[in-house]
DNA sequence: CGGGACTCCTGCCAGC
DNA sequence: TGCTGGCAGGAGTCCC
């Protein structure tokens, strides 16, 4: 499920049960998930205050009084749900939330456990594994070892033309792994880069450098990074996609996956007016890409 | 340095 | 029905 919208679901699902609490107790059922547990993560956590939840790229970051910050990804299946009694859902007003009060956590792939002191129950479920946790340092989030390399954020001021023209110029590599780079944008996956792709009416195949003008403006740059904006926006509006599991913290799926063009439909008509093509689809380093082959050049 | 293949892990679905 | 192979939203690591 997770590229940046649905990360950004999740937390945003997450902030109203957890802003301002307090940590009871942390549970872990296995020693690692992608990798080992930090040692002392119980300990850290457990009495610390939640101050902030913020996102970076795909990551969560729940931020502590004591100066520490939780880090999440969720890979390919992790997901976070929130479970509190009746009234504490009551109280926390707009957003509904699971009342199956004292889950228990134990289910099959449940790894992480968080008890905080309004009742509720925060648990991560992973059943690949591909998602990892980690604890950072107070003043270590600069530098810390999956944030330090990131790109920019494609919804923040520093994604623009000119900074993408500038990444991509003199790049061989086709625009579909340039895209998925996140060490250049952080927080696209291989489902919103193919719909960008296709807004932009850009070939998944093209090499990135010839969409760059040596001069001036680069009209191609600029329809690339406006679909990369606007798709991501529309898809945190509907709540993010959900395809094999549930997106958001209360269970309730995204809407976002109905609106695909492209992605998962290969063979379909393409939606383009007048377009009389069926959607492809071919392997880019290891990764389906789906594409119109007429309307994307 | 860039780029590709491989890897981790489980679940699901199409096809035989 | 039951098995098998392929594929899945990610990304670190290794090798050329």
């Amino acid at each position: 499920m997770p590229e940046l919208p649905e990360v950004e679901t999740v937390r945003r699902g997450l902030e109203p049960a957890l802003l301002g609490r307090r940590v009871k107790a942390v549970r872990l059922n296995r020693p690692d998930l992608r990798f080992p547990f930090p040692a002392d993560l119980a300990d850290t956590v457990s009495g610390k205050r939640i101050l902030a939840l913020r996102r970076r790229a795909k990551y969560i970051l729940i931020e502590l009084d004591s100066g520490h910050t939780l880090l999440a990804h969720l890979g390919m299946t992790g997901r976070f749900t929130v479970w509190l009694p009746k009234e504490a859902a009551r109280n926390l007003g707009e957003f509904y939330y699971q009342d199956q009060a004292g889950y228990s956590g134990d289910g099959p792939h449940d790894h992480l456990v968080i008890d905080l002191d309004n009742d509720a129950r925060v648990v991560y479920t992973d059943p690949r594994r591909f998602g990892f946790v980690d604890l950072i340092e107070p003043g270590g989030v600069e530098g810390n070892r999956f944030l330090a390399n990131l790109g920019v954020e494609p919804l923040g001021n520093e994604l623009h033309a000119e900074f993408l023209a500038t990444a991509l110029a003199g790049r061989r590599t086709p625009l579909k792994a340039a895209l998925l780079d996140q060490r250049i944008i952080a927080g696209l996956g291989n489902i919103y880069v193919c719909e960008a792709l296709y807004r932009s009416r850009l070939s998944p195949k093209r090499s990135s450098a010839t969409i760059v003008r040596k001069r001036g403006q680069s009209p191609l740059v600029e329809a690339l990074v406006h679909s990369v904006r606007t798709i991501l926006s529309e898809a945190i509006e509907a709540g993010g996609s959900t395809l094999r599991d549930y997106a958001r913290t209360d269970g309730s799926s995204g809407d976002f996956q109905q609106r695909f063009d492209v992605y998962d439909r290969e063979g379909e008509a393409c939606r383009t007016n007048g377009c009389n093509s069926k959607i492809m689809r071919l392997i880019q380093s290891g990764r389906s890409s789906f594409y119109c082959p007429t309307c994307q050049r």
